[in-house]
DNA sequence: TCTACTTTTGACCACTTGGTTAAATCATAT
DNA sequence: ATATGATTTAACCAAGTGGTCAAAAGTAGA
């Protein structure tokens, strides 16, 4: 080996990264990713065995960069309305500097949809705690009785969607893309506050 | 012509809507969609020129499903706690119908987001009647200030995202079928409580 | 320089893909 | 029945697909 675990190696990852997030698994081509990467297409099986492997090499690296740093503060000893305000700042925040990963994973759910909750689960994900915790929080009266599934589906659903749909809202709302950049910032006050009031329990 | 625009054709229909939207455009076989339909290959053909063809009138036939009874709601002259309540409660209710097409849209999004964006409009969408409504309801004191363009992502997130992410909550969550159904249900009630709530205006 | 090795390449292969075609089948009016 | 038109089929094709392989080019120690 010349570098640190080859360069060539590093190259290949960030050339089939940004054609499989842009195409998907099925879209993509072998031939397509040697060119971005600037190679001879044989070099991408020297490398990695076949398209699967290399889709897999992908993977892996794509939910280490997304889903880590969200699940550790879904499973802190924070309050409920302090994750809720991490979560949304730091996923959006994460989505703005890797606007494809979002497509990517969603792409993903369609084509294997158990190797990514049995990875998710990996990562330490437990449904469970959160569970809890809402469940002492409604008892403290801070809240109001809300189910862990619909609290939690609700936040990552309005973190994650203005990515998918990003074309369909720019193209609706007449955005330009500092609109929109404007638009995904003040998302990270909207959705806590959304969330939030919804759940606070009046006095 | 033996029936009303040919049986066959619509049973080729039934198959390729099937076929796209399971795998995709990129994904889908011809040959898949033949045998799906129990016929040959050439004559999917013979009824619709080329594949391209082909997903293009799925496509239209799917955008006419699902929107404009959405859009109709949005436009008409209902108060905007209304119009959320109705959108929340059709769009769900239509998905659980067909749970394929939200991920068939949204494969469309990252394949052809442009033409999307056309067809939208083409329904009768103008994204001006609920800005100028929210504007409305805002003077009137009725609602808290709000950008039209976060309180639509909201509710069509918040009703969408389940059913693309459906294989992921139901793994996360350990829901099984019954339960996913339930919880669907339940969201009927919670998107509007929660969007709602969150821009009332207190007194 | 020679040797042993890793890395890179061009040419190639088997197989799948969307798409065509000519012939067969079916329906129907005469 | 039979001639005419629409429908359906099996066999086929060219272009691409992921993947292989043997040879070339680079690298480094002796």
């Amino acid at each position: 080996m010349t570098g640190i675990d080859s360069n060539t190696e590093q190259i290949i990852m960030k050339a089939a990264r940004r054609v499989f997030t842009n195409k998907g698994f099925d879209g993509a081509r072998m031939q397509e990713i040697a060119d971005v990467a600037g190679i001879n297409k044989a070099l991408l099986h020297y490398y990695f065995r076949s398209k699967d492997k290399l889709f897999e090499a992908i993977f892996k690296e794509v939910l280490n960069t997304v889903f880590p740093k969200i699940i550790a503060v879904l499973m802190s000893p924070l309050t409920l309305f302090e994750k809720i305000e991490k979560v949304s700042f730091n996923y959006i925040e994460m989505l703005k500097q890797n606007p494809d990963l979002a497509i990517f994973v969603f792409h993903e759910i369609s084509r294997n949809p158990e190797r990514l909750v049995g990875n998710f689960k990996n990562v330490g994900a437990d449904f469970k705690i959160i569970q809890t915790q809402i469940t002492k929080e409604v008892e403290a009266g801070i809240i109001v009785p809300i189910k862990a599934e619909h609290l939690i589906a609700n936040l990552i659903s309005l973190c994650v969607f203005p990515f998918i749909a990003r074309p369909v809202l720019m193209g609706m709302a007449g955005m330009d893309q500092a609109e929109y950049d404007r638009f995904l910032e003040e998302r990270k006050q909207i959705i806590p506050h959304t969330l939030i009031t919804a759940i606070k329990k009046q006095k």
